[in-house]
DNA sequence: GATCTCCATCAGATTTGGTGATATATCACC
DNA sequence: GGTGATATATCACCAAATCTGATGGAGATC
């Protein structure tokens, strides 16, 4: 007594149902009619039942024969889902993300985890730079997904969520009470001249504590409570916190984050990836 | 290159993993080490890649191993399942269901029939009788899974729907409007005493049509417009209609539908018609 | 460093499962 | 009711796949 089914026979048995015949299944399946034949008895044999009713034109299932029809279904898809997965070309590659580097934490490090584990085959390269650099590596075809910071969401593009600039300092800091206020923003941070026109415009001075390109330095200076900065609402970490300025800083606008696919990115990998950072982002999957 | 994934293979591969070593795998699946062992590079050969981590003490699953296991358990647990509802004794034998001849239609039919195609090897002995001979053919042990018609819900039964009880007579017909009313109903009918009770109190007077034990004498009767009669209102056949007296007739009482099982009555073939026939009264399906 | 455990690999035995040929059955048409 | 066409079952044979039991080697354990 067996014990698993024979998948080869399976789908045998299932192109039999679906070609009416099982002459016409072995042409299908590359196979001879007796060996087609030979299974199905076989699997009649091991399930001790009959599957198949020959009586007269074609063929029709027994009722074990549904059931057997609606398993075999569902595993031969799971194999050949499996299989293309661990075979197919369109599962192995190189997938280049772009994300701008404010956002990168908390969702970014969990999606590549996670999409590792769906698609192993795919190297994932994760580009962090700026919403300008990105959208011109992206156009330059050396990206396949961006993400940025906009304040409007272009045409060819998808807006995943659109969320508050707050202003960040250390935990429990009292910076943000100094004036001139002191400022920490990378150069070609997108939010900087946001920030600065708020503050011009609310009347408050301010100074940049840094200069630097480098988020670590911003960091730093922030962890020391030496200066505020900007940042959205959702994507703090952990050592800093939003301000509670009780309007003694200026409101900021709202940012959008849009999320951009090369024309030249196209499959299931791709597809998943966006659908991942979409549920980050919009808490929304969308159908493939 | 093979196309389908062989089911032994897979299992041993799954098995390796969940035992945490080739060979405790091989004692478990009464192969031997060697066997186990060459089915995983089988594994591997065909699907092109590494599945398993050999490194130091125990196996680990590589990336691509951990979607094989993914999916390999999937497709095990369906040809267990498969292989469970085609073989094993307990999907096979008989189940006896009693249902008052009032609310077969138009339930019972489909239900009979989606149940056969979900367990071709149960034969299922439907029992058409009154609410107080079913529930002594359950009592004797003579049936497995009873509803009935009752006016409450003992505690050993369970309410599938509460069904107003409404006077029907032939599409069009005018026989409601005769005094004395004249009813049909089979002698043991549970609802002739709630239908005369409500006459007599409303003091209307009545006559029966009809003395028979035969549905289908009631039905002539009905039909040719002869008499009326008293039945749920969501079980009226075609032919018949529920009658829009405007008050002239007394309002019945309602009634329940309760399903009782016997207490040697186990197994899924018995919780799945159960589910069925709560389905299709209750709409609603409970788990398992 | 000896021992133990576990796994990969090999040669040979066995079984499985396919091909091609043949027999049988069913249908369409006369 | 017979005939040809088409479809399926079955058989003998053969090739390939797969199991068993033996062997050797890599780590872990003492």
């Amino acid at each position: 007594m067996p014990r698993n089914l024979d998948l080869t026979a399976l789908r045998s048995f299932v192109t039999v149902l679906e070609t009416g015949g099982v002459t016409r299944a072995a042409q299908q399946l590359h196979l001879t009619q007796s060996a087609v034949s030979m299974q199905l008895k076989r699997l009649e044999e091991a399930l001790g039942q009959p599957l198949l009713d020959r009586a007269g034109r074609g063929v029709a299932p027994t009722a074990q024969g549904e059931q057997l029809l609606a398993y075999g279904r569902r595993m031969l898809t799971l194999n050949d889902e499996v299989w293309a997965r661990m075979t197919d070309k369109a599962f192995e590659g190189e997938i280049r993300v772009g994300v701008p580097h404010d956002i990168i934490y908390p969702y970014i490090p969990d999606i590549l985890r996670r999409f590792d584990r769906e698609y192993p085959r795919v190297r994932v390269q994760l580009i962090s730079s700026y919403t300008l650099k990105l959208k011109d590596m992206l156009q330059g075809g050396e990206a396949d997904l961006i993400l940025t910071t906009e304040n409007d969401t272009p045409a060819d593009a998808e807006c995943l969520t659109t969320q508050e600039l707050v202003w960040v300092g250390a935990r429990g800091g009292t910076a943000w009470r100094n004036r001139p206020l002191r400022l920490a923003f990378e150069r070609n941070c997108l939010f900087r001249p946001w920030a600065l026109e708020a503050l011009d415009r609310a009347g408050i001075g301010w100074e940049m504590a840094v200069d630097t390109n480098s988020v670590r330095t911003v960091e730093a200076t922030l962890s020391a409570d030496l200066a505020v900065h900007a940042m959205l609402e959702k994507v703090v970490p952990g050592q800093l916190e939003a301000i509670n300025h009780g309007g003694n800083l200026p409101t900021l606008p709202s940012s959008r984050i849009n999320i951009y696919r090369a024309h030249a990115a196209v499959g299931e990998p791709v597809d998943a990836m966006a659908n991942m950072l979409r549920h980050a982002y919009r808490g929304v999957a969308v159908a493939a």
